[in-house]
DNA sequence: AATGGAGGCAACCGCACAGCG
DNA sequence: ACGCTGTGCGGTTGCCTCCAT
């Protein structure tokens, strides 16, 4: 059969209860990642895609689901302060939520709320110049912290994040599952400071984290 | 009870990148 | 250097539910 074909005849759309019961099973027995073979061996009439995104952001355990708490909410809107629309990075900072969810809370819940923040305050002819200097300010930690923050990723001596934030860790957990950063590290106070702060004039976090560094 | 609009969210799409032969 | 494959990411779409009329 032609690649096209094939192509044609993969379902899409939600998933029902029997397929994620087969992805669930093959994936629990065979081990997550080579989604090609999961869509080809499984009996599963989806595309690889589909296969790894039900898994990633539906099936595998440990996902947290439902409302977002108040903490998680506060530590969402600091980090895509820090880091924009880096869902996936945002994510690793909350246990058992997904890039996705955090993507659609905050484009249904807090991108409203910011925008309408924005209209509260701008424009005004006094204040735009400094609102440029603001944007740049931000970007610049943005781009530090994304970097750093990438680095960081690929060390694997990790430690838990409670004293960054007040995040429920309350949740069943593995012991080995560590979505933070290193302990050592030296960009990790800085990290917290920018997190932490970040709901503060950035002209005020940027003079901070000069110091800092 | 019917209906239309808005909001929420799961899933898809297109692109980028890394690894490999 | 190039093409292919697998994976990840962010943006967007479209379906479902809720609620006001």
């Amino acid at each position: 059969m032609e690649a096209k074909e094939v192509k044609a005849k993969l379902k899409k759309g939600f998933w029902k209860p029997e397929e994620d019961l087969i992805l669930k099973k093959y994936v629990e027995t065979h081990g997550e990642g080579n989604w090609t073979v999961v869509a080809k061996k499984s009996g599963l009439v989806r595309s690889a895609k589909s296969c790894r995104l039900r898994w990633k952001n539906y099936l595998r355990p440990n996902i947290k689901r439902g409302m977002m708490s108040e903490d998680e909410r506060d530590l969402i809107i600091r980090l895509h302060k820090l880091l924009g629309n880096r869902w996936s990075l945002i994510a690793g900072r909350l246990p058992g939520r997904t890039d996705n969810e955090v993507k659609n809370y905050w484009n249904t819940h807090l991108n409203k709320r910011a925008t309408r923040d924005q209209i509260k305050h701008l424009p005004d002819s006094n204040t735009e110049g400094k609102r440029e200097e603001t944007l740049e300010t931000t970007t610049t930690i943005a781009l530090m912290s994304t970097r750093e923050v990438e680095r960081l990723d690929a060390v694997t001596d990790t430690c838990w994040v409670e004293n960054l934030t007040n995040v429920d860790y309350s949740m069943n957990m593995p012991p080995d599952y560590s979505p933070f950063f290193n302990t050592y590290d030296t960009f990790m106070p800085i990290f917290d400071n920018l997190v932490l702060f970040g709901s503060r004039a950035d002209d005020e976090i940027i003079q901070e984290t000069t110091i800092l560094i």
